[in-house]
DNA sequence: TAGATTGTTAATCGATTAACAATC
DNA sequence: TAGATTGTTAATCGATTAACAATC
């Protein structure tokens, strides 16, 4: 049958320690996603001892479709024992190469206010293997404090520090009138994804991913549907 | 022509002041959280004193196709002139009365940690009418201290404050181990709706609803797609 | 009126789910 | 082997976009 055939494609590349799909920036967001939620599920089922899972049981887990999760995972090779399931440790692996999260990613703090405190001490970045490495402040005052144990530089020494931070990704989180000219200087200065916690939409090159974390958005968007609902 | 019929059964509806879909619960989520976007365009294209808009100048703002722009209001009424687009403040109060933030939101903050604290401050919430009225923590040390102008009670109250804060929305920001317990409290105290910043999937009644803000799968999924390109 | 843009329908695109042969 | 569950295809569902008559 023809799917057999994929799967001794799929063994080979299995072999080669490499099952990414052709190409990977093709996998719809939303897919991505939710291999990051299955991760974490099989974090816990690990630590809870579990040795094998199946399709249904990741689903009822998410709240999803156990069919969603078997195609999900059909886009990077075939993880699973027909009849069986998956072995909890093995697909977490599998999970965490695909993911690039077997690695620590280094990122960079811009805009240490409320917000941007808070994400430093924010424990969830850490335990996925995110690590704040440098943090930058327009604010004197706050330079060289070291919240956690991140110290803080002023901005003007951005450009000059990103490269040795090692980092690629900045988290924004600095005023709204000032969120575009931080972007262009962040790009510059070779970062290549924003996490956007500022309400404004950047304008970036194609080659610089933004993610954008509204929280006032996600609110209205709740509070919509309480209003409405009686 | 037929549509030319709706339009009639809608302004009948908009002299009754109220053009709300026949089930507003039944609108795609992903509509809702533009027309939150387009609300906010539209407020500050009014700042800068603009008195139209059209569909695609909106759509250019957001990044998207000025047919959804239209799609999505069209759930809703008729807010345009043709051939000429929309008035802004026109279009901007319709937003604001169908998403129903023409009125203050209350909502209470359950878990006085490093992000909760930061919410409390963050800006956003209040600019779009959303009010913190009380918060809780289960630290006896932060009882009492008002940050801002929020006063904290201890988590034992909740059950007895909740009533008196008048809010239906709680946000979520408490160690991960407790928070379902804390829902299930929530829920009994009447709250309706829970912005959960905790990454942990929430089981909750049918009328009850959740929105997740999960900043570690955002962090992952940005990474992803970084760490493969090229 | 001529030009512009709406509101709507139909076409397209993409994502989810059902079903089942293949497999262990 | 019998029972269970995978990986895959096809069907369904929903969301986005193109096109255009209606309208100002």
């Amino acid at each position: 049958m023809e799917y057999r055939l994929h799967r001794l494609y799929s063994l080979r590349a299995d072999e080669s320690g490499d099952d990414l799909p052709d190409d990977p920036t093709r996998i719809p967001p939303a897919v991505v996603r939710r291999l990051a939620l299955y991760s974490r599920a099989l974090s816990d089922l690990e630590l809870q001892n579990q040795e094998k899972v199946s399709s249904s049981d990741l689903a009822d887990l998410l709240g999803i479709n156990s069919a969603q999760v078997r195609k999900d995972l059909a886009y990077f090779g075939q993880f699973g024992v027909p009849g069986f399931g998956y072995y909890v440790k093995d697909l977490r692996e599998n999970l965490k190469r695909i993911l690039r999260t077997d690695t620590d990613v280094k990122v960079i703090l811009v805009g240490v206010g409320n917000l941007g405190s808070a994400l430093v001490s924010y424990g969830g970045f850490n335990r996925q293997g995110f690590r704040m490495t440098m943090a930058f402040d327009a604010d004197r005052r706050k330079v060289g404090a070291a919240r956690g144990d991140l110290a803080i530089h002023h901005i003007d020494e951005l450009e000059a520090k990103v490269h040795e931070s090692g980092a690629d990704i900045a988290v924004l989180a600095v005023p709204a009138d000032v969120c575009q000219a931080m972007a262009d200087r962040l790009v510059k200065a070779g970062i290549h994804g924003i996490l956007n916690f500022v309400p404004r939409r950047l304008n970036v090159p194609e080659n610089v991913k933004v993610h954008y974390v509204d929280l006032s958005i996600e609110m209205e968007t709740l509070s919509y549907y309480l209003r409405n609902q009686d």
